[in-house]
DNA sequence: GCCAAAACTCTTGCATGCAAGATGTATGCG
DNA sequence: CGCATACATCTTGCATGCAAGAGTTTTGGC
């Protein structure tokens, strides 16, 4: 394991945020310890099956067991954790047939963002939509993998609170953790980038032309294939050791 | 050994489940106050806007803050209440914009489940079902509205769990706490009963047929004559308690 | 040498204490 | 008489202490 404490990427990803504003000490420890551990297991840092001792974590966090304890128990809601009573929270595997239930469930979820999307769309949010789309072309060129996630979770994200439903925007959030868990996991998606590309055109198209229904399909296809992509390389994963690099 | 001589429904739903096992003192003091507050949230025993006085709760559960302040996080979350830092916790409010959100992912939630039930359905499965709706006819004929509620969210949870989705599960359950708590709120549906045990009907033969499609269709719109009731009712009450007209 | 039982330790679950922010009230000033 | 400010109180946020359950090791017996 890690004995070194210097390197370790824990250390990097702590320090992002020791104390952002030094004059609210209040009511953020809880909050910002719920972020830091997401990212840790979101982006796989901590990886599945990982027990989680409270005591090294306040360590690690300079806080005390309070607020670990509640970001425990509201990650474990999300269903990042896996708590047996009188026993240490576990990392919670991403096996495939939660990511096989877990792509049929934000197929009919964005689907629905796309039906709905339509009706209250302006040319303001077009534009900042087909910015998302540029933005993700140019990191494609410049073949950045991660501007590229983070600007394609925003393109989505956009479209989905375009439905201006809450709970829909609200559901979509809680999937979305599982689905960029999925992505960090297998960092590579070595020809579907073109074609996710393609695709995130045609649905600006269709959202231009106010096409809810063309809209709804084009993202059903879209979410299907891209996250189809991140099954199979799951799948062969865990069926097929750890592959570590390409 | 308590004594619980209270008039107020409070006490009344705290005795429901006191010390259910006295061997396992330890690891259910947390979920028994979520289960206990959740049902006290849902069924309008603390209406929206309530405070959430931690201290209050702490004498009312004879039991010290930290569970109650994690069975607050944990319903914030859920979203039955709303936290604000530095705050009491309010139960949140149920506004028809929500519930107006909440059919249209309800229903394509529940359309989803009837698609995919087909294929895992068993005879001892439909059966099991089947039951579940001569029960609800039963008490529709005794007028017996709590027992009919009970039954008819087995009825579809039941369909929901034959998906064989655990995200799809998963989901359905955070959504159908909002929807009992819109169901609590209006405690009568005038004709809407008699309907829905016909489309009950239907629904059912759709799955022995298994008929994926129709028992989507079916489901669709049953979730959304149902909730459609349940929505107009809201709006109605929210106006006649408030007029607020423009 | 092996198995079993007891004691130890480790970890979580719950209770409680303390400090900071917020609210409500009373008082002083304009 | 009204408003603003300061004080008192309340309430939450966090830290910490204590006990019980689970795992581990050691020791005793066979």
């Amino acid at each position: 394991m890690t004995e070194s404490n210097d390197t370790t990427p824990l250390a990097s990803l702590l320090a992002h945020l020791p104390t952002p504003e030094p004059g609210r000490r209040k009511g953020k420890l809880h909050s910002t310890t719920v972020a830091v551990l997401r990212n840790m297991i979101v982006t796989g840092v901590l990886a599945p099956g990982t027990r989680l001792n409270e005591r090294e974590l306040c360590e690690q966090f300079s806080v005390s067991r309070t607020p670990v304890r509640e970001a425990i128990k509201t990650l474990t809601q999300d269903g990042l954790l896996r708590a047996l009573p009188n026993y240490s929270a576990v990392v919670s595997e991403l096996d495939p047939d939660e990511l096989s239930s877990l792509i049929d469930v934000v197929v009919v979820i964005e689907g629905l963002a796309g039906e709905l999307a339509v009706a209250h769309v302006t040319d303001e949010d077009i534009a900042e939509i087909g910015l998302l789309h540029y933005q993700m072309l140019l990191h494609h060129t410049r073949d950045e993998l991660p501007g590229y996630f983070e600007a394609n979770k925003a393109f989505h994200r956009r479209i989905v609170e375009l439905s201006h439903n809450s709970i829909l925007v609200w559901v979509w959030e809680l999937l979305a953790l599982r689905v960029d868990r999925a992505r960090f996991s297998s960092n590579r998606w070595p020809t579907r980038w073109k074609a996710a590309i393609q695709e995130h055109q045609l649905i600006l198209d269709a959202l231009s032309a106010r096409d809810g229904e063309k809209l709804a399909r084009t993202m059903r296809e879209h979410v299907r294939n891209g996250l189809s992509g991140l099954l199979t390389s799951l799948k062969a994963a865990t069926e097929g050791g750890a592959p570590q690099n390409d």
